[in-house]
DNA sequence: CTTGACAATGCAACCGGTTGCAATTATACT
DNA sequence: AGTATAATTGCAACCGGTTGCATTGTCAAG
């Protein structure tokens, strides 16, 4: 492997001559140009990107970690459409993603501290969606550029963030839902620990208490965005009898599809006797039976988002300080209608 | 940020200690290794990752280059597969994953070039399914660790690689399908230049041959791994009226949604009147109407198994230079059955 | 012909760890 | 006690680019 001392000693120059050429320099003669280059040419010089790193301090490089551990991470759309746009927007400035892999979610702290600290990246985008209040700290602390893909606690507002208004959003599906005229509706969430649960049980709360109604609290349930989670809801709402919801918002479509089998099980019609909304507008929604009716979460554009708050702050030298809510939008297919007209 | 010199300083010590308490070398008394890692502990330092690669030069890192304009590969279950496989493994090792986004497949080269000629990391997986044989020469050339992810160019035998069998699985479900006692079936393969697209068909008209069956021309066709060229596929053959097919291979589960909706809408039952069978077991497989039988491809094992390997030798300091078959699995569920009698 | 201004290049220190070898110290054995 | 041997630690060069500053070269104006 050739060095830069290697072509100087072969152009006839300084090493630093070499750099120059290298990293685009002005202030170098056409001529010693063209001989550096043919030099490097003839030896198949390729600057080491790591030793030009040590010496700039930069990697040009941006990390994230992921909890390998966790199998339905890499089934959901989560994921794969956050690479999509991390990658679309490091390649336009030529950075690179490294990726960490993580035991759970409290390595995947360790992963991020432990980049950050050993200055293997630049930056970071922070997926996780619990974001405890001392990996933040600790980034701070590090001095370390982040942004985070979702909101943070309220005491550490400043923070750069880009999130998608769950709780807004939310409350649209169920103002959609209420005004085909449905008043019991129920609410299937995800992790009841994980923010975003929390922020569309916001929403969900809100668009019912705006339209006079007391939700009852076993309209609220938990599915852990898995497909058995969304018809154990179904079951245990059922058993309300004249009381059971005649809509349901299930917090993605994987627990949504759960929520129709469990029905449609029951021998119930969708949309004829119950509605069903699912969430992020996956190829499960366009496919399912009757295509689900779904609200996509531009996850991709999120995280282009980000990342280009991200780097730019890092090409500027400063900590990115910006706060961005991103639009979501409800696709409407054939899963949602009125509900039954002698309910 | 403290340099393992402020470290030495702070303890009494010479640098050359700390880095050796540091990087876990023998021979560093108790007392002295105390003492180094109160003061690294008071000063809050961590090693700088970037200086120790450069000295060592060894990166921890394997690579990737993933086409991140290309949608469809964040929709499919491959990429995000294959990353829970790579991390996995890389975890288990210390390692980290850099991935790199690329243009297109031309550009997926030059980024794997780039990348290891600078040595920002060890190694690579190569996930693209058309070796290039130039690639694969230029690679070597380098003299740097890889491994493929599927089978080379046979003028390339030699070079690492994990595969899956393509030709001898989806023989199985041709054979699977004939035993049904299906003699007109269909093969709906993806993108006609990938590698893979070649074995399937391999593998699908070994077993009509073996069955004694010289296939139509027609029966065979090309979805590049949409919906829309399932159907499309289904449209076409359809014209053959009484030589339509009575069974359908699709290439992924995309396709062979689309081959079964197309046939829904011409009236026809699925498995009653025709039987398809797609490949991948994703989740749209498992929430199909019917729920399709579909030919399991473990990405996820071959991926670890190839990262195996391939950091295995970047340990060792040799080349890998082992090849790996993975075998795949029909996952039955309703969307196959025997032909109509009356056929 | 001299001096000034600027462009091009060289010099050397620096980025932050690593490691072979030498020097020092501690332990063991006669 | 005296020396052989092993365990620690220090020294200094090295990994491969980068960059502020000094030096040399060039051309134009005075």
């Amino acid at each position: 492997m050739p060095t830069i001392r290697d072509v100087a000693e072969k152009a006839g120059v300084h090493p630093s001559t070499v750099s120059r050429v290298f990293s685009g320099k002005p202030s170098i003669s056409q001529t010693t140009r063209q001989r550096v280059l043919a030099a490097a040419d003839e030896l198949g010089f390729q600057p080491n990107a790591i030793a030009r790193s040590l010496s700039i301090q930069r990697t040009n490089t941006i990390a994230i970690a992921v909890s390998h551990a966790y199998q339905g991470y890499f089934e959901d759309v989560f994921f794969p459409q956050v690479m999509q746009g991390l990658l679309e927007i490091t390649y336009k400035y030529g950075f690179r993603v490294l990726v960490a892999g993580s035991s759970g979610h409290a390595d995947e702290i360790t992963q991020l501290l432990d980049i950050v600290g050993s200055r293997q990246a630049d930056g970071i985008v922070v997926l996780s969606n619990r974001f405890d209040v001392d990996l933040i700290s600790a980034l701070q602390n590090q001095n370390a550029p982040f942004v985070l893909l979702g909101k943070p606690d309220p005491s550490h507002a400043g923070c750069a963030w880009v999130d998608s208004d769950d709780a807004k959003y939310t409350e649209q599906v169920i103002n959609y839902l209420l005004g085909m005229g449905h008043r019991r509706i129920a609410y299937v969430g995800g992790d009841p620990d994980v923010l975003v649960t929390k922020e569309r049980l916001r929403g969900y709360s809100a668009a019912l208490q705006n339209a006079g109604i007391q939700p009852l609290p076993e309209w609220v349930d938990y599915g852990f965005f898995v497909e058995d989670g969304g018809r154990q809801a179904v079951r245990r709402m059922s058993r309300l009898g004249e009381l059971a919801p005649t809509a349901y918002y299930a917090a993605n479509d994987l627990m949504a599809i759960g929520v129709m089998k469990a029905l449609q099980e029951q021998g119930l019609r969708i949309p004829a006797d119950v509605s069903v909304v699912g969430t992020n507008d996956s190829l499960l929604a366009v496919h399912a039976h009757p295509p689900l009716t779904s609200l996509f979460v531009p996850y991709s554009v999120m995280a282009a988002r980000a990342t280009s708050i991200l780097i730019q702050s890092i090409l500027a030298g400063h900590m990115p300080n910006q706060q961005v809510t991103i639009p979501c939008n409800l696709v409407i297919r054939a899963s949602a209608g009125p509900p039954p007209v002698l309910s």
